[in-house]
DNA sequence: TCGATTTTGTCTCTCATAAAACAAAGCCTT
DNA sequence: AAGGCTTTGTTTTATGAGAGACAAAATCGA
């Protein structure tokens, strides 16, 4: 079998490459006929345009790199999720590159960028680094942070809303009459449990509630921790009577302690979460949590990210958007839902 | 600033750029003072050369292609999640391709190995199509099957072995003296659907143990499907004492229903499943069910992969791997496990 | 049928690199 | 200093396509 490039094509419609080219890239410079019968023909002996040659050429691979710190956790599966389909919506592969702890999220970036293997970067970085808005800046390909940096960068970000949604959870735990509320928080250098703590304090301020340093501990996000970090707060002699989770996994660590030590929730301890991830559904009582639109996250990003790949938004101007959340109320607050309907 | 190729770092390395591209590729016909000195000088200057033009001339990208039938869900993510560690050990990036429902596989399979973009391909593809091997053969790339097809054909492929994790898992049932046992099977389209429910019937037929086929119903894999898979039996007079799910998420499904019944699991019913998934372990009783090593069927497919890639196996040889099963026990077969153990 | 307008072909350049053939150094050994 | 080996340069070809300039047809309207 011959090779099939452009030349083969052409000699099969008794065209010139010029043409074959033309109908390939909506010249309007060709009869529509024409057009359709070169098609067809390449169609015929399966003949495609090499990505490859034509990434050289057009400076445009239709592939868009996805930087993520871990590609494991339901919470980063949904935003490829997202990505993913938003992506295959406009017909662009995406180019997967997990950071996963040894590898460093800004090396990845430097990378895809000078690679030319990517026309733009989706990437969730959420460990604050100063040297990624320069990266940014200095790089030739537009990128989309998500859940990352604070407001204040000449970036373009996407995030959840991480001060509304604990908002709305803090102050339902208040409505409940709670006065000590503690918080098991997320690591201190990542944006998302910086803005979830700012939220919990900021409201507890709002409200007159006192806040006490010791009902305030750090974990890292896994269930472990949020394990360690309930085992901690209940060792205390004056203990929280409701506790905020920063994630919900670590929610589901607190759901263990109290399984240990014998105590019920609600009602020795209320506990809430953030991100609303499928296993919080099947904990009993439910956990109260925030829903996070991640998925819709993904998406976002990446109709961004086209535009900006596209030119149709000024690439020099800042861009961020927060998506809104909403409280999911199940028992784990105190309030009384009905357990017994199935979950799917 | 000057645009960085190859005649770049030659004219500031003071050499031809024949000697910058053997100093980038292994050449032997290079002394290794050159060889550093050129290299340091594309370090300062932040030049690599590009991977497209490299594509191009060597016909070779660095590249893996995974093709997954879904993104989401945790038997996805984490044969995604071994892919991505083992293609990250050896330096390769790779592009991953959900064929989601609408999508066909086939397709997918085949827009990737025509199109340069990809050195090889990993694919999973549970439903049983007869083309996959003509595409294969077809193709120049090689290709890695995951839990795909029976090990009638000359494809390469690494399964989990279904049968024998089923084995175990109702011999299991059986020593704890149930005669009447149920199952909830996978989609009938299904690679290992069709293997788990072969294990299910052999194993009870090498027991002597009658089968009823009343006590046989399809799901798809969803917790949904688990949970009227379930109601179905329960409605039978005579009932099954113990259901085999052919997943752990349908198994899900059985622990839902039987919540809504008020059954007691495993007093009522006992029931196993198959995956060891994150979530059976949170289930109260823990699913006893068949731990699947996931992540290590998507390394040993790269690994296998970049063998083919590299000729160091010879690509018309069949190949098939089947990675051994363990038996998890929980409390819902009838055992009696301690469960105030925290889960992490 | 003329002129205008489409539509196509030709040709060259470009993208960034690899690889091979061959020539020309440079260096070492004897 | 000659022969041989190692290293480097030069040049060409190839990879597969896009794009632009320009010329040559083909088609259309009047």
């Amino acid at each position: 079998m011959t090779k099939k490039n452009i030349h083969e094509v052409a000699k099969l419609a008794g065209v010139s490459i010029a043409t074959v080219s033309r109908a390939f890239n909506n010249s309007k410079f060709i009869k529509d006929d024409t057009k359709t019968r070169i098609l067809k023909i390449a169609e015929e002996i399966d003949y495609k345009p090499s990505p490859l040659a034509r990434g050289l050429s057009t400076n445009m691979t239709d592939t868009i790199g996805v930087i993520i710190p871990d590609i494991s956790g339901e919470f980063f599966t949904d935003i490829i999720h997202g990505i993913d389909e938003e992506a295959h919506r406009w017909n662009k592969f995406i180019i997967v590159a997990s950071s996963h702890g040894q590898r460093n999220d800004v090396e990845t970036l430097i990378d895809f960028m000078s690679s030319g293997r990517v026309d733009g970067v989706v990437m969730m970085a959420p460990h604050i680094h100063k040297e990624v808005p320069e990266i940014i800046a200095k790089s030739k390909r537009p990128v989309v942070l998500i859940n990352s940096l604070n407001e204040i960068d000449e970036a373009v970000s996407i995030s959840i809303d991480n001060f509304q949604g604990t908002t709305a959870n803090i102050e339902h735990l208040l409505e409940h009459g709670y006065k000590k509320l503690g918080m098991i928080k997320g690591p201190g250098d990542n944006c998302d449990a910086e803005e979830r703590y700012l939220g919990f304090t900021k409201t507890l301020e709002k409200h007159g509630i006192e806040i006490n340093p010791n009902w305030i501990v750090e974990g890292d996000f896994s269930t472990k921790s949020g394990y360690y970090g309930f085992m901690r707060l209940m060792t205390l002699t004056e203990k929280p009577e409701a506790i905020f989770a920063a994630n919900d996994m670590m929610a589901l660590g607190v759901y263990e302690g109290a399984k240990v030590l014998k105590l019920k929730i609600p009602d020795d301890i209320a506990v809430t979460g953030f991100d609303d991830i499928y296993l919080s559904r099947l904990l009993s009582p439910r956990l109260t949590t925030v829903h996070a639109p991640i998925e819709e996250l993904g998406s976002k990003a990446v109709k961004y990210l086209l535009k900006l790949i596209y030119g149709e938004v000024n690439p020099y101007e800042a861009y961020h958007e927060k998506l809104s959340t909403g409280l999911i109320i199940g028992g784990s607050c105190g309030c009384n839902v009905p357990s017994s309907s199935p979950v799917f």
